[in-house]
DNA sequence: CTTAGCACTCAAGGAGGGTGAGTGCTAACA
DNA sequence: TGTTAGCACTCACCCTCCTTGAGTGCTAAG
């Protein structure tokens, strides 16, 4: 693969990512100037269908990148022009207004890579493998309805509303709140057992059946805090990609955008640090081969804790989507580590 | 307009909402057992396009109802044979499985009912001009935060989390607690007033940034609830219709979807009880206008409090979706005054 | 190695013709 | 007066044929 290969390869690609049709020898040799005739150019475009990297969708069209050529083209040929700084602006901007908590930092960083990109994003929020209990508080509040309060490290707060039996008092509360503490405190969701509820039973020497219900409930907030989230945004960008002018195909994505489980193991495949590109049948997903997708992760204290990438199809912008991705999961890193 | 031509409109119609095609004389001659033959059909066939309820795509094609045609069949046509004893065991069971709370009913209904009919659902949830305040509490949790449990009187309960100075302590909270409660308990967010921060200061007597800053929040869940939620369901069943085979008519339909303002103003107009049909451009938006829309109003006390309904295209079931919408508001309406 | 020239291929688009479902009109019939 | 058979007519749809043009591969000369 000489010098010129490559520059041709690296013209056709991007000529066909930025229009959409099937790049001929004429084309490329008339608008970049190589100095040398179409029929070379045939030549050379020959050679690089011989080795896999374009084919042609029929004869006499021109020739289309392959799986193989975007892939070679993204680990070698694809030129990343810096952000500008405006867009860099806008990404720090709009992450550090939202610094209250990791799950809307998440929710706005989706939103903001769609609209830059006008793909789809996709983002998992983090799955602190431990993300423990803190704090608990059973508050009565009218007739004989209590609400449960769950606070947890990342200073996520969860609450449920359960009935109660009339005998029970402020007090009766505030007691048992301070036992479920002493006890449950700290404890992340792989830590939890159910074994546990011996000792508080044991402790709390009473209403067996409330405590049941009550770790019940902890445990489900905790489950919920434990599976990880999925965001997405801008779903609708994917119609306007003339990909997608079948609505087969439309329904195919879309559906497949409605499964979260799907979605994170698409997204949770392979949490190498820095950015990844899954190109085609690269994802691991059969209704994704025409598509691909670009992903970084996000780190707290040096430990990948989730995902956040954009989905479009294989004809992307492949350099401004590896750009924009990996900004904004530097720019979340950030955040979350001095939050 | 003389039975015969009723029976022939109403004939053609299910026709036409069973097939899609336009339907000829000849066709509704030899399905439709009239005892009379294809011209003769084809003489009323002209007196009904020259009343204005079908009308020719072209010549020489069949008939298609016209939205008037439509709004006759709606009105005085329709057949409702009524639901099966499975389909309304299904819609009580699992409206009255999701009992805890209003926005969860909504919530399942609003799947059931795409589920039951293969369109779009929607549905707002109530948007309680007087949601008032049951109860306000706030919890001091590790460090300096705190959390603001904020109960309404639907059941539904709101948290918001919040630092604090040092200084406070628990009695603290327990205190100033005790006096939004006494000072805010029943208002709703129609009846909230800027100026009635200065009772509570001065009640208080302390901590007016805190307060201030208390209220606000107060304020914003309450709003929260007033600002009525718009539910969907079963989005991607738009994907099936063959009217929506082109994306860009897709595209249009999945914009409004996603516009909260846009669906409340579909929903809220016209909420007299009982089941509404909305065929076309009788619809306030102009994207829908070769949509259909069936929906009913769910009611506490007697009061209209929320509407919900399908989303299909003008070719719709309307004697299904009809039924199943009057169910489905009539279930709601008994479980949410049970409640 | 490069290039001009040439024959070849094939999708896309338009023209032409056949088919069939459907219509409107008319004249005859009950 | 309503119903019907018959007939000419219309027009989307489909198939086929043809032209066009972008693009190719090959070859021989520079």
């Amino acid at each position: 693969m000489d010098e010129r290969k490559q520059q041709i390869l690296q013209a056709l690609i991007q000529d066909y990512i930025a229009t959409g049709d099937p790049v001929g020898s004429r084309t490329i040799a008339r608008k970049y100037d190589f100095g040398v005739s179409s029929a070379t150019i045939r030549n050379e475009m020959a050679d690089l269908e011989e080795m896999g990297f374009i084919e042609q969708p029929y004869t006499s069209a021109g020739r289309v990148p392959s799986q193989t050529g975007y892939r070679y083209y993204v680990d070698f040929l694809m030129k990343r022009r810096p952000l500008s700084g405006d867009v860099k602006k806008q990404i720090k901007g709009s992450i550090v207004d939202k610094m209250r908590e990791t799950d809307s930092i998440i929710h706005v960083a989706s939103k903001l890579l769609s609209q830059l990109t006008s793909y789809t994003a996709l983002a998992v929020a983090p799955s602190f493998e431990k993300n423990s209990l803190r704090y608990i508080q059973l508050l009565p509040i009218e007739g004989n309805k209590i609400v449960l309060v769950i606070v947890l490290d990342n200073g996520h707060v969860e609450h449920r509303t359960m009935d109660v039996p009339d005998s029970l008092k402020g007090e009766d509360f505030q007691y048992i709140s301070s036992i479920l503490n002493k006890n449950l405190k700290g404890l992340s969701f792989a830590q939890w057992k159910s074994g546990m509820l011996q000792g508080i039973n044991f402790e709390v020497g009473y209403q067996k059946k409330l405590l049941n219900q009550v770790i019940l409930m902890i445990e489900s907030a905790l489950k919920k805090e434990y599976e990880s989230k999925v965001y997405l945004g801008g779903t609708l960008n994917i119609l306007n990609q003339p990909e997608f002018k079948d609505v087969e195909k439309v329904k195919v994505i879309m559906e497949l955008l409605e499964e979260d489980k799907i979605l994170k193991e698409v997204l949770n495949t392979d949490q190498k640090s820095g950015v990844t590109v899954r190109i085609g049948t690269e994802n691991v997903h059969e209704g994704m081969k025409n598509c691909s997708l670009v992903t970084a992760t996000y780190e707290l204290n040096g430990r990948v804790i989730g995902t956040l990438g954009v989905l479009g199809p294989t004809r992307m912008e492949y350099s401004n989507a590896f750009n924009i991705v990996e900004f904004i999961t530097m720019a979340i890193t950030e955040g979350i580590n001095k939050l």
